[in-house]
DNA sequence: GTCGAAATTATACAATTGACTAAGACGACT
DNA sequence: AGTCGTCTTAGTCAATTGTATAATTTCGAC
């Protein structure tokens, strides 16, 4: 008796869709989806044409796959930052940081989402992760209201996410499209306001 | 001598343009600009697949005709908005009917906007389109916070006005996905913090 | 009604597309 | 070394693509 709990398969397997998926992210960020072909992809993978149907099937499923996998890593990374116990300015200025490096990571996942306008399978796993980015900022959002004595201001939690998530779209789309105008200056506002926040309630605390 | 100014052609030509641009436009909002193709569009626009290349030469010239008309429309309709002497709250209430009204416009936008993700001659032109909104934009915006007393608050006029713009865009990038929560009590909000601020000015010029 | 330019049609074409298949290479096991 | 399933390759296929052109129709000016 084979005593493999689980099919032996070649190691390459995973190292090449890896290598499919990982070109496909690159192509996003070159030509957008649209411009992405079956043989674009194979060679930018540095793998041969067929494979795309051995691995995926279609070119739909890789796509699929390529959402998947991507917005799998974007959540991680999001529940990370506001898993954290520190003050909300600081995890404000970690994703203002991403802001600003990750622009290839943005270039896809708005890609992604364009992709998703036109296909209902997609749209649905956007909507879904979407919720789970509000759902991994809420309680941050929730406690920096109480520490920064906004509780009971004029916005409830849900649209003070709703604000702050909108206006991180906002920015990245314009960017996508080159406007940066304006965005420095209101990003360095709320970063003085929040700071300002900050330090009354540090004080607060003593 | 022919005392035509211009050579007569075809009443029908206009209006054949027209209808390939319409044709064109609904595609964008049912298919997607990546899902159209020259057959489509002659289909949609109950007219001869020859015509594409008779009027327009190619695609690309096509679509670029597309962005130029739509977004000269979309910025007349901007301007007459914010031109008007009504206090500024009509004018976010008005913008805010578009953001219910408008999905099919929005589609269109947004698919636009992602075409020239990827194609730098359609990029200039949305950056064009962005800053001419923002400009018709400044003035309203700046009159406001004079009337709402937020002139010397923390934010200037080009701040206001990239926060205005970026949560607008946000919220309807979110809808295009399907997302709507927190979108109606953010906007109640500021309704409601607009609508005080309207009734505080009014009462101090009496 | 005839003429000629403009508009429209039908058709053709080369190139590219996603999908598929048969054959061979590889690599871990006995 | 041999075997067997996995992986990889090269090549094929029908369908679709954007573009082009030749033939035809339309329609106002004369």
């Amino acid at each position: 008796m084979t005593t493999q709990p689980k099919p032996i398969r070649n190691a390459n397997r995973g190292e090449t869709e890896r290598r499919f998926l990982d070109a496909a992210e690159r192509l996003l960020v070159e030509v957008g989806y649209a411009g992405i072909t079956a043989r674009k992809l194979a060679d930018e993978a540095g793998a041969n044409l067929g494979l795309v149907h051995y691995y995926f099937g279609s070119m739909e499923e890789l796509f699929l796959q390529v959402l998947e996998r991507f917005t799998n890593q974007l959540i991680v990374r999001q529940r990370a930052m506001y898993a954290t116990p520190a003050p909300y300015i600081e995890k404000w200025r970690e994703a203002m940081g991403y802001l600003d490096q990750d622009r290839p990571y943005q270039k896809i996942w708005f890609e992604l989402q364009a992709m998703a306008w036109n296909r209902p399978e997609f749209r649905a796993r956007v909507a879904r992760v979407h919720d789970t980015w509000r759902e991994a900022m809420r309680a941050a959002v929730a406690e920096a209201l109480v520490r920064y004595q906004l509780a009971d201001g004029e916005l409830s939690t849900e649209a003070w996410v709703t604000l702050i998530v909108t206006v991180n779209e906002g920015i990245i789309l314009e960017r996508l499209s080159g406007i940066e105008r304006g965005h420095d200056e209101l990003l360095a506002a709320i970063d003085k306001w929040l700071a300002a926040k900050e330090r009354k309630a540090v004080d607060a605390r003593n």
